[in-house]
DNA sequence: AGGCCGTCGATAATTTATTATCATATCCCA
DNA sequence: TGGGATATGATAATAAATTATCGACGGCCT
């Protein structure tokens, strides 16, 4: 049975106010002004648990370490700050798998789109 | 001075004729057949090498290790099948950074289209 | 309030990808 | 063709991310 703890809690609060994919790293240091002591076991145990539960899911991008964010926000891509390296929801207008065409016999499931380029906080 | 190897013709002539992006280990196994007792050292010495000097290019997809693919190809994305995990080239018809949008005071200056699904080898 | 058992933090261990080491082999210019 | 610089293959070492371990703590049910 599952616990409601301060560490759980901090970790939930990081994720919520962020608003963006985090990676572990960044999850220990937001959820640290949450719950003093933290530690990174922590943060990788409850991001496990959190996305098993599907409250979180995971986001991957090209050569970047894992990230988590809320589930159930509706479809969308990332953003990733060649600077700051922070990755951003991107509510794009997404044409759809279909109109991504593949070479002939290729069946076309799924797609991530992600940008790249300098957030407006890194822009001056 | 880089010198003429029965290894180093392997590799490229195993990436030219696969013609698609190929992990270290993929580029071992094709390889061998082209050269035996092929060891994994030297598929990456080769792979760093080629890349430097840009007869290689690099490919980051999400959650995968680096792929290697000829360089000099025309602006295309990638195709990763999910079920022999091979990725390749889609010269899809691509509409440009600036058709993606991003949030007001982000500068999009790059983008990636990974497409998911099944190969036409693997679809049957 | 007592106590069980899930959870915590520190850190060791593991995993996977890549690079370094080193003795041996070989390419290529003189 | 001689020889030295470069390349190779086996394997050890490294790097980075994640997971396991373990003693101590503390949420929560009774």
């Amino acid at each position: 049975m599952e616990r409601d703890t301060p560490q759980r809690r901090a970790i939930r609060e990081a994720l919520t106010r962020a608003g963006r994919p985090m990676s572990p790293a960044e999850v220990l240091d937001a959820g640290k002004a949450l719950a003093t002591g933290l530690g990174i076991a922590t943060v990788y145990r409850n991001l496990k648990l959190l996305t098993e539960s599907e409250w979180l899911c995971s986001v991957d991008l090209p050569g970047e370490t894992t990230r988590y964010e809320v589930s159930g926000k509706p479809h969308h891509h990332h953003f990733l700050c060649r600077e700051c390296d922070r990755a951003f929801e991107v509510a794009e207008h997404c044409p759809g798998n279909h109109r991504f065409t593949a070479p002939s016999g290729f069946r076309v499931e799924a797609h991530e789109v992600v940008l790249y380029g300098v957030c407006a906080a890194c822009a001056d």
